[in-house]
DNA sequence: AAGGGCAATATCATTCTTGATCATTAATCC
DNA sequence: GGATTAATGATCAAGAATGATATTGCCCTT
């Protein structure tokens, strides 16, 4: 499933072409991902809820050189489905 | 960010009231949904992607009794932060 | 406006993911 | 559709999630 399968979801709905539809989705997208930069979760009852936690992971691996690499700290995405979702 | 935040971006872009825009919110959530119930991904680029994968985990703990339980086997989502949410 | 019911929290050991990078695959822009 | 560019897979070690359950908090339906 791509955005475009999003989009044509809108359009059953409603009257719109698929870039007004399109245009919508990205709007939605948009905001989602600026809630999570401004630190602040999303809970969508029944489907799932995302969070902001600090990244405290310190080393990673260069593959190549087969040696380890430093990783900086910062933050990362939680996801975590609802209940709709765990028993699927 | 909840539900009701995504249905109000919805109506930005058109006249449709809430109720109807809460419809749409919904339908999208539950097109989402059966996408994983029938194992395919959801890739949306620069945002995230989706994938149902198989639960390995065998053991879990019963915080009362503070006693090791076991777990049964099913499957998973997992959630992987696209290019525009891995830096925030 | 408000109650019903789902989500968050804490707990501990085992299992799994994170993280950089290059090549390959595929979503999205035009 | 073609071209562009993001996502996936692989690797290894250390850090983090999973999982059940009751309670608290708050989203969402009526």
């Amino acid at each position: 499933m791509i955005k475009n399968d999003i989009a044509l979801e809108i359009e059953k709905y409603s009257d719109f072409n698929r870039a007004k539809s399109l245009l919508i989705v990205d709007a939605i997208l948009s905001n989602l991902k600026k809630s999570l930069d401004n630190d602040e979760k999303i809970e969508i009852r029944g489907f799932a809820s995302f969070r902001v936690v600090p990244k405290k992971s310190g080393f990673g691996r260069d593959i190549r050189k087969k040696k380890q690499i430093r990783i900086k700290k910062g933050k990362r995405i939680k996801f975590r489905s609802g209940q709709d979702l765990k028993n699927i």
